[in-house]
DNA sequence: TATGAATGAGGTTTCATTCAT
DNA sequence: GATGAATGAAACCTCATTCAT
């Protein structure tokens, strides 16, 4: 859980705080953003009447969650790059962190709702501007490097990863975790410059992924 | 609209029945399979009351969805297999061929629910065992014609092409029907045996795409 | 099935008109007045539309099972006392005839809205007067006869037979016939003038069952 | 109200409780078992949601009203038999005790689905066996006395005591509280011992009375 | 005329949100 | 501040009635 804008709060109501984002976004990922919030509160451990003095309705959960989600996983970026100077491996690395994306990609690929309250929270958007900055830079790199080929850009980018990431609920308990690893890597595969068949369409790039469309629940 | 096995219907009955099911599927594809029966009624231009007619529930109108999308892809490949003698060139073609997909991918992969009622159809279950059988013959021919990547099996390619044709709703219209078609050819590009650095995990088989965990609503 | 006063129907029609009011009967006396209209169809064996063809609704449907069953006891009623002298005798036989009571009895004890229907229809009210009239004819001469007890009075007297003859869905297959039976009987030796020890209250009359209270639904 | 089954509620919900099983209790008496759940609500003072939390569904409802019905008719009862040593007078008080059997009357006699919730709960079947075995006793007891007729037993009187106290809507208002007592009074006359012409078929048994049918609506 | 399909009003039930304890 | 009860709007579903075939 990431240092928020709230005020400042008694312990209790921080750890209850904390409690909630926590279970929210293991709910939401698990069964969507529509899931009835005394399940929430209930799998937070705490009452309805608490769940809603924190966030006073559903959209301020997911915002929260959704912030929250991509906090983590900026913070997760920064280090990457830090460490790791060569950009394609960066860029791998990224691609395969996996969990942290998870609830992000849950939300933002799945629910028409989640992703109309997150592009309205300038807050959030921040975080996830920053982050595609950050890819992009790698993008560029990588493609400069000759390792990432040049008919692709950051957002086609984006969207695979969470694709690939988004996991499929249907396989088999085993498999669950497996997946993901393997479809990225196919994707590496299919993004190193070498293997280039060119690629219809164009490039879409990173502006491109982040939408305002104030479009009706799903 | 594919031949059902229902009783005989009355003219005005099956074209109803037909455009309840047309409307399901564009309704299903775009807004989730929880929508209001009264928008997928509305959609179709018919009264609730029609709708629950002839499918006395929400189960048997994912079941009907699902069978008809099911058996639209079945007919594709069928077609395309045999216009088609390489294997690998027909892989690719039935990747690509999107749109028929899209609404099966968005129930099985999105819906825990829909995932739940088509697994225990046996009806729609044998239409989709024979399309996976059919996928498997060609994966196998391209393995052996040393076009695609030996650590790959049908599952994988199953789960993959539905991840890449799931399709992304916030994209801006324009990219959005671009979007799948580069992705489809990325995914080639990975998959191609020159490519290979090897997967990590084990390849997932047809039978293990198909499960009929009995889980909770989505 | 009696003449009614329906204007005179072609010999097919006839035929419907009265499967309906057969199988409503039955159907009423077996589940209430409130099954739907499609179950009275079936049980007769035509479509819903013939139903409504011929009862235009459910209240008409109603009011003519109602006015069927009347008539038939009326006639019963007429036949054994122009057979049976002794108005004990008779009375006891009218009370144990119970059968073809049972619809109205259903329709009258048990069905609010059934009764405010009769009530309304002076077309069964006049044949429900007349059995009146005769069962108090009866009644009077037993008394005077020393044979029924003297507190007592018609209303009285159909109250409790309806009561008796209601039968009780909840026995066993076996003993659902045989009570009515056993409960005529015993309400007979308690009607004896001989056992009396004084009942509390004052006779109901004769006038005083037949209400036109437009209450509500059941 | 009695003592319940149910953890500990807070206060007021124990008190929204008790109103909702009364105004349940009086509300089906009056109009059945399918009055509209809004209109129990209503008449409870609560919001259809409180009546829902309480008792998730309609058979939940009448199951807790009979449950409380049978259990006050078998404290009355109890209290009957301490105070009564002469067998027949205490039957004869607790066949006239009528109200408190009012509603139970009416969920048994005349629901086929209150019959088939109240017969698959085994929590209200406990009590109304001890009921009718207390009933039994006293039975026994005055036939040995030379009181009641021995062709009878409690089945019998159990199913005659229902159908005279059921009531009959249809009387006038001055009326309707007097019939019931007059009626037991009628009956306990055709069942003392001295009137016995023989009773056609043979006793019903207190077992008898208690089925498990699983029916169809009412 | 008989049929069964279509309609929509009305009852049922769920759940987001508010509020008393 | 936390809790869980109460509320009512909105979705679900059934069925009386109408109407095309």
């Amino acid at each position: 859980m990431t240092t928020e804008t709230t005020p400042r709060l008694r312990a209790d109501a921080r750890r209850n705080r904390d409690r909630i984002i926590t279970a929210a976004q293991a709910v939401f990922t698990e069964r969507g953003t529509e899931v009835p919030m005394e399940e929430v509160a209930r799998t937070a451990g705490v009452g309805v009447g608490t769940l809603y003095r924190r966030f006073p309705d559903r959209d301020s959960l997911i915002r929260a969650v959704a912030h929250d989600a991509f906090d983590t996983v900026l913070q997760d970026t920064r280090a990457t790059i830090e460490q790791e100077p060569d950009a394609w491996r960066a860029l791998s690395q990224i691609m395969h962190r996996g969990m942290a994306l998870r609830t992000v990609v849950r939300l933002t690929v799945l629910s028409t709702r989640a992703r109309s309250i997150i592009n309205s929270d300038p807050n959030t958007e921040a975080v996830n501007n920053e982050f595609l900055l950050l890819v992009d830079g790698l993008v560029r790199r990588a493609q400069a490097d000759g390792a990432l080929r040049d008919d692709i850009s950051t957002g086609d980018i984006a969207v695979l990863s969470s694709l690939a990431l988004q996991g499929v609920q249907s396989l088999p308990e085993e498999l669950r975790n497996l997946a993901p690893a393997r479809y990225i890597a196919v994707l590496l595969d299919g993004l190193r410059a070498q293997n280039s068949r060119p690629l219809p369409g164009r490039p879409i790039t990173a502006q491109e992924v982040v939408v305002r469309t104030p479009e009706r629940e799903d």
